[in-house]
DNA sequence: GAATCATTTCCATAATTCTAGAAATATGGA
DNA sequence: TCCATATTTCTAGAATTATGGAAATGATTC
């Protein structure tokens, strides 16, 4: 059973911040889209539209948040989301920004679309 | 039963630009730990430590992406967390950045920690 | 080991964001 | 009206982030 790493506040604002971006936010969504089979550099910056210098900024900026990983194939380099990241920082947001202290009522009160009863 | 309202992509890079500043991050978890109560400026500052113009510039920020609302109060002004935008980011990060397209399966996958079985 | 393809690094520039003091504005009370 | 309090706006400088062309690096194939 998987842990949830939940990130430190520090950690938590690199992870929103390398979302915060437009190109690196749909970055990222190409990624999710195609879940563990990855898009190599090139194909990412098709679908973006960026030049390849500019997504490679952006990249290695979504990496060192931890929300990407790369492997080489061949002479591409392959991307992947890191979907643990993710959820942790799901976790941080769920817990430190979407109810007040402790009332672990976050997730239910999330899920139930809802203000108290 | 209110409805979520999930935001356009450049409301989401919105939110979590507003959320990805450590001051702003801060100063939105105060706010969420005090609830509908709110906090007057001065008490934010003070609690968070930074100058009251510096505060004054992040509290725009938030106001601005939707996270916060303000009211005045006798000479305070007081600033409160508006959790349907919140709520509305985390639909958007759970539709859009925690799985693969259509399966719904985020918020089941999120809850189970989980990778697919 | 040249030629080619994929990607990154380097670099300069542009643009945006952050910081905080000082001045301005608004409210409430003597 | 005058004074104190609360907060914002103005402003300028510092710092950070983004952009994209050109050169460099790595891998593959012949």
């Amino acid at each position: 059973m998987e842990m949830i790493n939940t990130p430190s506040p520090d950690a938590a604002v690199e992870i929103l911040a390398a979302l915060a971006q437009s190109s690196r936010l749909a970055v990222f969504r190409e990624l999710v889209s195609v879940g563990s089979t990855g898009l190599a550099a090139g194909a990412i910056a098709k679908r973006v539209g960026v030049p390849t210098s500019s997504l490679s900024f952006h990249l290695t900026n979504l990496k060192q948040a931890g929300l990407v990983a790369e492997r080489r194939e061949g002479r591409s380099i392959i991307y992947t989301v890191r979907f643990e990241t993710m959820r942790g920082l799901m976790a941080y947001l769920l817990e430190n920004c979407c109810a007040e202290e402790g009332s672990g009522a976050a997730i239910a009160s999330f899920i139930n679309e809802g203000e108290r009863a």
